[in-house]
DNA sequence: ACCGATCGTTGATTCATTCCAACGATTTAA
DNA sequence: TTAAATCGTTGGAATGAATCAACGATCGGT
């Protein structure tokens, strides 16, 4: 008389277990790079956004002032991009990528593509584009919690 | 000419994040029975299972020792598990659920449920299916990799 | 009775991540 | 000129997870 268990994993759990495999997937995939999500996302805002202040990335990013300092030490110290004092507030910092910063995200989004590659191969075109709208409606949670992004 | 962008994040991506969230709210949900998703795992196999052996536990649930140890340490010590020498071989501990542990595994299951109403409130029961078939088919990775199974 | 293997346990180490306090340099306001 | 606030930075503390070596107790085979 029990009803029957919804499916094999609650869809929560299924969700959550699946997104760390993904996430282990696409860092191993970036591994070679030597830099992590993290160090993509900053790339990647980088790239769309051009010279920035450092605090305007804080803000977008979410993450504490000393990791993105962290983070833009790792980037530049591999010369992908570069901090330099703003003329017009010398406390803040603009930061810019590089030219090698750029060819390096573009490397780092060709692996994440052929991770995926991998990991959708069994769904086609409409079927990941199924998943992604699925996906974009959940965690639409009512309070905007802080979500630790480590992407 | 540039074919235009899948969509806003990359699909690994996106499941990466969402996957982490929906972590996140699920170690929330069962935080006040002050046990982890690993303690479900455990639970789960001991209600699923009944009496089995320390050793068994940890070819499923592919662990290291010292880690099951500690796990079922908490359970033991909430009253929620019992261990018992074999006496057919006493090397080797029997692992048995007690009534407490049924019902605080409910609980969980419970709130766990409770969480994932939430994070779905937005998908009907049919999407919800959807979701959960698109998922088993993804990370059907070619070699079966060790996946550090938090859940 | 002995030797090697097995089971569970303990403990240490490593590592990554998060969080927070405090600092020097600099700007802004009084 | 002084005081307060801001920006980036440094460092430490706390946490959690993963991994490993080694141990006592026990079993099996010889």
């Amino acid at each position: 008389m029990d009803a029957q268990p919804v499916a094999q994993p609650r869809l929560g759990l299924l969700l959550a277990r699946h997104g760390q495999f993904v996430s282990i997937q696409i860092r191993k995939a970036m591994a070679d790079t030597g830099l992590t999500p993290r160090h993509r996302e900053v790339l990647v805002e980088l790239s769309d956004r051009g010279a920035t202040s450092q605090q305007a990335l804080l803000e977008t990013l979410s993450v504490d002032p000393s990791v993105l300092v962290g983070i833009l030490n790792d980037l530049e110290r591999q010369g992908l991009a570069e901090r330099r004092r703003d003329p017009a507030d010398r406390r803040r910092h603009i930061v810019e990528m590089s030219a090698d910063g750029c060819e390096v995200l573009r490397r780092i989004e060709d692996a994440v593509s052929q991770a995926e590659a991998q990991l959708f191969a069994d769904l086609d075109t409409d079927e990941r584009d199924l998943l992604h709208t699925l996906l974009n409606r959940v965690c639409l949670v009512p309070e905007e919690e802080a979500c630790t992004e480590t992407f």
